[in-house]
DNA sequence: AAATCGGGGGT
DNA sequence: ACCCCAGATTT
């Protein structure tokens, strides 16, 4: 039995039963790629019934204000990928006539559709023969045909893309693909893969030449940054505060947050001190909440965060009630400060 | 071609 | 610590 006609089996008998399984509504299926997207299965579903409940049309996610879109989309980071939903909603409805394109190019010109969507998308929902390659397909077909190309590297890139599309079921590419990538995800997994029981291991090249735990290659570890964060949490005789909106470049891009004080290395209440002089409420006392740095982890940044407490002299103008923080989309650091701290 | 962009879970 | 996760976009 040829490759793909083993993976088709293999995903008839093992398949979970997942939310996004039995449709084939584009809106549907798009929101469940998006979502996943660098995102396992168990943290993404939760957030698949919160958007499909809050927006049950492209619709109703197309004429809702971001703010929204980001508040619900809170904790499940890379919120670009929010901000794209949002304006490709606002596409399919103004320039598709609300019905999502058809085609692969099509999809693809959508904000946030890149190669894997486009091709999951367009398989999934009208079984066009594209293959789809994502991190599990790399793994599966690594190791099955023993490639030792970097899959992170152009050539990589280019040469598993042509492997996938020659190995596909061009009949039935709507399960093959979802086979392959749920092959990936619990047999051929990254780590301990259960070959013993494996339906392919009669033809695996990894398996015979003991490159199982070697396959992929993957090039490039990305070295982290380390910054020291210290948020400014001002309050005034009402219990109000004060946010602001990270605009511009870089992480949590339109999430709110408490004013920030970046600094080169931990700073001293003097240092702050110095910088509440110029622009800031007036004051009547300054404290550390955390002496010891809140250590936040992004995949490439290490965020020292201390939380100081600011009690102001006047009423705060642009003040936010404690009630009203948690309208706002903001970053889980900030979250967790939220939910820790009691006035 | 390389860097950037989150958060969580496994080892 | 490091790796991985139904990757896309920017530099």
């Amino acid at each position: 039995m040829s490759f793909s006609q083993e993976i088709l089996k293999w995903y008839h008998q093992n398949k979970r039963e997942l939310p996004w399984r039995n449709t084939k509504d584009p809106y549907k299926i798009w929101l469940s790629e998006i979502i996943l997207q660098q995102t396992r299965v168990v943290q993404g579903t939760p957030y698949y019934h919160k958007f499909l409940e809050a927006f049950p049309t492209v619709h109703d996610l197309a004429s809702a204000p971001e703010e929204k879109v980001l508040k619900l989309w809170q904790g499940l980071g890379y919120y670009s990928r929010a901000r794209n939903l949002h304006a490709t909603a606002q596409m399919v409805v103004n320039e598709w006539n609300g019905e999502f394109p058809q085609t692969y190019k099509g999809l693809k010109s959508l904000k946030g559709i890149g190669d894997y969507t486009a091709s999951a998308i367009a398989s999934i929902c009208f079984n066009i023969p594209e293959p789809v390659v994502d991190g599990n397909v790399y793994r599966v077909l690594a190791r099955y045909y023993g490639v030792d190309m970097p899959i992170n590297s152009s050539e990589g890139i280019k040469h598993f893309k042509e492997l996938a599309r020659k190995v596909m079921d061009v009949d039935d590419a709507r399960d093959y693909n979802q086979g392959i990538m749920e092959f990936g995800a619990m047999q051929c997994a990254p780590k301990k893969p259960y070959c013993m029981l494996c339906p392919l291991q009669e033809s695996c090249v990894a398996l015979k030449d003991n490159k199982v735990d070697i396959l992929p290659i993957k090039l490039n570890k990305t070295k982290t940054r380390t910054r020291y964060f210290n948020y400014m949490v001002f309050l005034d005789s009402n219990k109000n505060t004060l946010l602001e909106q990270r605009t511009g470049k870089g992480i949590w891009q339109n999430l709110y947050q408490f004013p920030l004080l970046e600094s080169e290395k931990e700073i001293h209440e003097k240092e702050l001190t110095q910088h509440l002089d110029d622009g800031f409420p007036s004051r009547v006392s300054l404290s550390v909440y955390n002496e010891t740095p809140v250590v936040h982890k992004l995949s490439h940044q290490h965020l020292y965060t201390r939380f100081w407490i600011i009690e102001t002299k006047e009423l705060l103008s642009d003040g936010i009630s404690w009630e009203q923080l948690v309208e706002f989309p903001v970053p889980v650091l900030i979250a967790d400060f939220i939910q820790t701290f009691k006035i």
